[in-house]
DNA sequence: GTGAAAGCGCTAACAA
DNA sequence: TTGTTAGCGCTTTCAC
């Protein structure tokens, strides 16, 4: 009968500790973990004897019993939060982790996820995470402009990296692809298209990246000495039903636009289900621009234009600038900028002709 | 000068344990413990004293510390598997994650999550994470129909849940969506329509997923006395580029499908593509049918019709499963089949009028 | 109802 | 180069 935890017999209850393997050794348990950390003060000969007998015995050093004691876990937390109305499912989420993932599993570190249903379970559960010392760090995603749980954080010195802009805080680590830049870079392309009458569907206005990448129209247009009328931008959440519905809001009003950049694909997949239904050819009537490069979108009709967003890359910056923190290395610099990329496809042309003038 | 773990300091330096809280509480540490485990043999006097010097040092009990001794993590290992070749963006898998989340967190469990990029590494690091004891039972995604890390796992013990069949193991536990059926209610709804000239576009061939679905084409056709020629079975991977590549290759045979069952939307879509470049309209010359019903399918043009997979349910069901038996807990059947649903939209319709009589 | 003591499996001084 | 000792912060007998 082997000491058991619950009322079934796991591996669990065969565990064998670094006491087995020293006693098999003939070494003490400290020479074994001198073996297992590499420790150059450990002769040639008991290294091996040491390596054997963990061989034999199957042995495992047991991670709880290290964090412990070292008082690290080498785990990074992450927090995938996901306002009720939005598909999570969004390509740029899973990539983000993949990207943190690879690098964390590189330097030795694994990840704890939690996903959250509102803002507040975000910020309890991180820190929870935290302060229970399961995490070393976090990374946090689709950071709000004036965001509660990054000042909680800051303020209790946990070690932390932003996968989004944070404005007004320049001692928070954060890495970030240029919204303001891609939003101009869309607006330039249409510009040179020949268009005048740009409309903006975009996602929830807390958000920074809504914030960027709207004020990247807005003063890419001014630069070209044009506006952007209030009613002209239609802010809400990252579903295609918003896009849809703001589509036909706007086509309906005396002077339509003849562009509209909506802030993700979803939206912009919406846009062009308004814009169709209402009789309107893509692009011969109406230029459609997205974000984000779903996989699906290129398999639009007509394949949709987008802006390519390096979300993995993303993630790996992330986790490279937590790590670093976290084993004491100082990254050398607090926010990275990661470029985008213009996908020119086939939603994109030049405006139609207008009767007036 | 607090004692210090890297070079820099943080939260972690200044935290407060058990023995703090006693002290303030004028209690032993033992009676701090029952306190928190709501252990009944204690006063009330004393519990609230307990909880209010908790309160006022901001306590946290330390996981790790509680992990070593309980020997648990109260943690559910997930490894997210990823060949190369495929969008892992897959929002299948983002949805599972969630599912299996809600749950754990419901049940006081975390998630530990790695993504692998083969299948050495993901048995690899499945087992490393059980047998470091940093995850007490594992969730595997998409199975093998013979997998060595399934049996690995049997024959050390470790509990765990497969999303996904598995074949000819009947003590293994898994969840999954009932693919045979689901291939079936495709293959009706296409008979139905008139259909008689099918073709399948489907993934990687050891997955047990390619399997279920293919078979059920099969059967289904046979028992309406149909057969599948095997030049008309296409599988490979879960790419667009494979369903296009493998469509104009159908489509460039003597005799065409005049109804493509794809195993994945994105093949779907990569189907629906080839044929308009051949020229051809859909539902009018070509019938296609989806899988997974992704947020894009409803968005193409026209919208795809396919299966919608319960992902999150499978999630929460295969947490459900793995937390009972951790727990203690029976779970009352080993295997969970999870019903789902044909969404039919407009790729589907009658197929063309034949030439021939 | 409460406390003392032991120990989970490991690492890290400090000696030798 | 190696062993001894003392914890890491918590739970859990076992006394009282």
């Amino acid at each position: 009968m082997g000491r058991t935890t619950g009322p079934r017999a796991y591996a669990s209850d065969l565990r064998v500790t670094i006491r087995d393997v020293a006693r098999l050794a003939q070494v003490s348990p400290s020479t074994v973990s001198r073996a297992i950390a590499g420790n150059p003060r450990i002769s040639e000969a008991t290294r091996e004897r040491v390596l054997e007998a963990m061989e034999r015995l199957g042995y495992r050093p047991n991670a709880i019993a290290r964090s412990l004691v070292t008082r690290a876990s080498r785990t990074l937390g992450i927090v995938l939060y996901r306002p009720a109305d939005e598909a999570f499912a969004h390509p740029f989420f899973a990539e983000a982790l993949r990207g943190v993932a690879s690098v964390a599993q590189a330097n030795g570190y694994s990840l704890l996820v939690t996903t959250a249903e509102t803002y507040e379970m975000e910020a309890q559960q991180c820190l929870a995470m935290l302060e229970e010392r399961r995490a070393d760090g976090a990374v946090l995603l689709a950071s709000r402009s004036s965001d509660p749980l990054v000042a909680s954080l800051l303020q209790r010195q946990h070690p932390f990296v932003v996968l989004g802009r944070v404005p007004d805080r320049r001692s928070v680590y954060w890495v970030n692809n240029d919204n303001f830049q891609a939003a101009a870079m869309v607006v330039l392309h249409l510009l040179q298209l020949g268009h005048r009458e740009l409309a903006v569907v975009g996602g929830r206005p807390e958000l920074v990246v809504t914030q960027d990448r709207l004020e990247g129209v807005t003063s890419t247009l001014q630069e070209a000495g044009l506006g952007l009328a209030p009613e002209r931008i239609a802010l809400g959440d990252f579903t295609w039903e918003h896009g849809y519905r703001e589509t036909s809001r706007l086509l309906a009003q005396g002077r339509p636009p003849t562009a509209i950049v909506a802030m993700d694909d979803v939206l912009a997949a919406g846009v062009i289900r308004a814009a169709r239904e209402r009789g309107l050819e893509i692009p011969r009537d109406l230029s459609v621009v997205g974000f984000n490069d779903d996989p699906m979108a290129q398999l639009l009709t007509p394949p949709l234009t987008t802006v390519r967003i390096p979300a993995r890359e993303l993630g790996e910056a992330a986790a490279r600038q937590l790590i670093d923190r976290l084993d004491g290395r100082i990254p050398p610099v607090r926010h990275v900028v990661l470029p985008v990329e213009l996908v020119v496809r086939g939603t994109t042309g030049p405006p139609p002709a207008r009767g007036v003038s």
